[in-house]
RNA sequence: GGCCUAGUGGCUCAGUUGGUUAGAGCGCCGCCCUGUCACGGCGGAGGUCGUCGGUUCGAGUCCGAUCUGGGUCGCCA
């Protein structure tokens, strides 16, 4: 039977004693790690927040009825311990924290029991994520999951002392906001007051912070939480966390200088490492042409090269028809795989289909001087020469082409790019590259809706010397818009915003609004920039991804608390869930579930 | 929505070309052990192989469908 904790106070954590604790009496409570019954002696290893510490039972000690006790222990039996730390006297532990100390029992009380649990509390789990996700809450017992969210914990406590002493005011805004149906699905709330009516959870506090400018607040921040109803990734979560920061009086270098700063304090104080100011940046159209990616990771090399000028004479219709259709050739060199077996290649050819090309084109560069390649027959020896010698190819190497529209082909190598560099084991764990990418576009095409959509969103600021296009060439322009890349993941983006209500104008009508739908949208944003409107520039981060990667996790549910699965449900609670009749009728909601199993529940 | 991948005792896995009572380690249960810390010793329980259907004399193994988890393309202003 549990007993209670009554005249017991807690004096330490376990994993948080030494040896300049040793003589002291002391209560530690937490769970049973592992109990080592050697008949006449008991160790019991306690686990808390703080780590391991061996509590040590003998009779003459505790007496025999807290000796009994101490028998029945089993795995994840919360106690509570009182004794005295001692140096040990039996070997050390190197192993273990704690392990120069141990705690003599004088007495014990079980405070709980507990079921053998259904997978093992360690560090390193082995267990199925289903599993783990199904008891997260013993999951998030294991020391790596607590490491992982202590450290997130001092990250947001880090950037919330960093943005105060930078003169920002942390401002919530509204969950329940208005639907913007542009970009990310979102995830609706029906208005019980409003039958009919549904709130949106914000997918990002854009709007409001742009709002708080006009209002005077100068610099906003916020770690909000976002929605988006969209299809899971390993980084990517259906609600996540922003921080989220909006400044006035600002332009682009600004906002970099003063995110990059923040970044610098963070990496410094969570794990120690020390990031060189300035970040790097790189134009969009450089990130693309020498990477295929708009957020390049630049811990290894095998950079893209084009090749359009050097083949645009040849046989081999593959790449003369790209370039026909307005596409190019490009490649990578893999050094030294001119030897990689035929599967390999072909393996990888099926990956790049997968990216939307037709093919890959190879050319081993054999290193008897001959070729093995897919098109060489299209091709003259002199030919081959010059597009060997173009991708700087020497005797041993593997050159891999796509050949097609710009973007598939950016796509197709960026992709590849990574992939053989992970198969190839050349990408150093031990680096943080960090990247800002610059000078996005402001629109791209959009061949479903066949109309420009805003690249990032529709209140980005073109950049000056592009503003001029926007009527004649709309793909052309350039925006004030910035990623922050950390080795090839996206880590936040931001802007500078419109804040003349002509150009925010012209904006929606590049983008196919008519005045009355703008209006219908976003009409208190544009009302508001009537009434004196300070140029405001703002930038997000995603902190999940940050922490991911500060913790080289491999997945963003490793450093968020309650993740959800692929399907957006969270295997715990079995949310989403059906609901009373009551709660739908008091909603007005009446369900058609012809095409789901659902209904019958 | 597409593609890839996994599903065998509580956990992690092994199961040859389909062929007798489906194995191992850990865990669990019982007994023993006064310096263990991946404790040790002896003994024991526990699975019909995600589900449904099919092929076959015979299916964990082959086929089809389906469910569940993971990765990814589309999607993610």
């Amino acid at each position: 039977m549990a007993e209670t904790m009554k005249g017991l106070k807690r004096t330490n954590r376990c994993g948080e004693l030494s040896k300049a604790n040793i003589g002291e009496e002391v209560t530690v409570m937490g769970w049973v790690q592992k109990q080592r019954n050697k008949g006449g002696i008991i160790f019991v290893d306690m686990r808390d927040r703080a780590g391991l510490l061996q509590v040590i039972f003998e009779e003459s000690d505790c007496g025999s009825e807290n000796f009994a006790k101490a028998e029945k222990l089993r795995s994840e039996f919360v106690i509570a311990v009182v004794g005295k730390v001692e140096a040990r006297s039996g070997a050390v532990n190197e192993n273990l924290e704690t392990g120069e100390i141990e705690v003599r029992a004088r007495e014990i009380r079980i405070l709980s029991e507990a079921e053998t649990p259904p997978f093992p509390i360690e560090a390193e789990s082995k267990t199925k994520e289903e599993l783990r996700l199904k008891y997260r809450y013993l999951d998030l017992r294991r020391p790596n999951l607590q490491k992982n969210l202590k450290l997130r914990s001092k990250i947001t406590t880090t950037i919330r002392s960093h943005l105060d002493a930078e003169g920002f005011y942390e401002i919530e805004t509204p969950m329940l906001t208005k639907s913007t149906p542009e970009g990310a699905r979102d995830y609706l709330v029906p208005s019980r007051v409003h039958p009919g009516n549904f709130y949106a959870l914000p997918q990002s506090p854009q709007i409001f912070k742009q709002l708080l400018m006009c209002s005077g607040y100068d610099r906003y921040f916020q770690i909000a939480r976002c929605f988006r109803d969209e299809d899971l990734r390993a980084d990517r979560q259906p609600e996540f966390t922003q921080v989220d920061m909006e400044l006035s009086f600002v332009d682009v270098d600004d906002v970099i200088d003063t995110t990059e700063r923040m970044v610098q304090k963070v990496c410094k104080e969570a794990i120690g490492l020390d990031v060189q100011l300035p970040i790097a940046r790189m134009t969009w159209q450089e990130a693309m042409d020498r990477f295929g990616s708009d957020k390049p990771d630049t811990r290894f090399g095998m950079e893209l090269k084009n090749v359009s000028d050097v083949v645009k004479g040849c046989n081999f219709g593959v790449f003369t028809g790209a370039l026909e259709n307005g596409g190019s050739v490009r490649g990578i060199n893999v050094k030294g795989q001119a030897e990689m077996p035929r599967k390999k290649i072909d393996a990888l050819v099926e990956f790049a289909k997968g990216y939307g090309a037709k093919g890959l084109a190879y050319l081993a560069v054999l290193p008897d001087g001959t070729y093995k390649s897919s098109f060489a027959k299209f091709m003259t020896e002199e030919e081959l020469k010059a597009l060997v010698s173009a991708m700087e190819g020497e005797s041993g190497d593997l050159l891999l082409f796509a050949a097609d529209k710009n973007k598939i082909v950016y796509s197709v190598l960026g992709a590849l790019r990574i992939e053989v560099a992970k198969q190839l084991d050349m990408i150093d764990n031990d680096k943080f590259n960090f990247l800002w990418v610059t000078e996005f576009p402001l629109l791209e095409w959009s061949e479903e809706e066949e109309r420009f959509v805003a690249m990032h969103h529709p209140f980005t600021m073109p950049m000056d010397e592009d503003l001029q296009y926007l009527d004649s060439d709309p793909g052309r322009v350039r925006a004030k818009a910035y990623d922050i890349v950390l080795n090839g993941v996206e880590l936040g983006g931001g802007s500078v915003r419109i804040f003349q209500p002509e150009v925010q104008e012209k904006m929606f009508e590049v983008l196919g609004f008519t005045r009355e739908e703008a209006y219908e949208r976003f009409g208190f944003l544009i009302n508001a920039f009537k009434y004196g409107v300070p140029p405001h520039a703002g930038l997000a981060i995603g902190l999940d991804r940050f922490v991911m990667l500060l913790v080289k996790a491999d997945n963003i549910r490793e450093v968020i608390a309650f993740p959800k699965v692929k399907d957006a449900s969270c295997l715990m609670t079995e949310a989403p869930n059906v609901v009373d009749e009551q709660q739908l009728r008091d909603l007005q909601i009446s369900l058609d579930l012809a095409d789901t199993e659902k209904s019958g529940e």
